[in-house]
DNA sequence: TGACCGCCCATAAAATACCATGCTATCCCA
DNA sequence: TGGGATAGCATGGTATTTTATGGGCGGTCA
């Protein structure tokens, strides 16, 4: 099943995190989760960063699909599937779209008063804002380096990086 | 009967052994697990590891079914008969889906105070939460290694993108 | 008789559903 | 064009349910 453009996750959005640790999926990632189907992210945390790696049922699925692939009784194959599996929580939205993250998914991504989600296209991180504001500056670099080999490179790509869209 | 990722086992959970050697179920596993048709879980201890294999009927099914598909008088055929059935226990799941695993499992297993469940997908295991800790160390390495073999890696491997489009 | 097993019920905490509010951006019609 | 109505969204609080865990009691089998 795949799907077009007007299904991927775009753009970054930091919401607050309430007394009771929940968290509002910004609307337009709603939209592009399969919410019918199951009504919950799957979130991963990072193997690399302070960070969540999440998305819908279909990147999960997609991920579950890749691993199937190898081996099925190859060390690399096990433990992709304890790593990755067991490591995935399963995180249901209440009527309001808003999410509780489990307290070790909060403590690997050090988020404490808001967190920012951050598009990538068929899938998304949650960051803690300020933790991704010290990568984002290198990144940048990485990025403006990258542009170069772009088939179709477009004019003025990659402002320097305000992460905005928080509506504060 | 294939099923889609809402029926998986995903996540970790430790729940505690009683004085009665009772071991609750997680919440969720418990809807993965088709309870309706055969209201316990499977149990098959490891060859390799100090856990214990788990799942629901489909799971058993699926393996048996691998299984019968081999040649019927093959030498093959009847050492994995014997491995698999012969030593897979049937536990079945109380009214608030606690199971007493049996001694023999238990000591496999060694579990004393508390029961780790984590979740590979179509399956399960059950750890001693202390063992899992040791082995959880190397597997993160091997999976790392592994993870750039698969045919969609995983986000974390590139870097995010700019805010771009967020209706500012 | 005593260990064990299947059943019942109790409870505290945590997860979840339900309802309410204020803000912002959008739309509509004069 | 401007201003009032409106709809969507982030956010806050309260009520209800679920879940993990504890214990009791009668039957069964060695």
């Amino acid at each position: 099943m795949r799907r077009g453009a007007e299904t991927l996750f775009f753009g970054s959005y930091v919401n607050k995190i309430d007394a009771k640790g929940r968290l509002a999926t910004p609307a337009l990632f709603r939209r592009a989760l399969d919410l019918e189907r199951v009504n919950a992210i799957y979130c991963i945390p990072s193997t690399e960063e302070p960070c969540l790696e999440c998305g819908g049922v279909d990147y999960i699925e997609t991920l579950m699909a890749s691993i199937a692939e190898l081996d099925p009784f190859s060390k690399e194959r096990r433990s992709l599937e304890r790593t990755i599996a067991a490591r995935t929580s399963v995180v249901a939205l209440d009527k309001e779209g808003r999410v509780v993250l489990p307290q070790p998914l909060r403590e690997h991504a050090r988020l404490n008063g808001e967190a920012m989600f951050a598009g990538l296209g068929h899938s998304f991180q949650i960051w803690n804002p300020v933790e991704f504001d010290k990568v984002a500056e290198e990144e940048a670099q990485i990025a403006g380096a990258a542009k170069l080999s772009l088939r179709n490179p477009t004019p003025s790509l990659l402002p320097p990086f305000p992460s905005q869209g928080d509506g504060s």
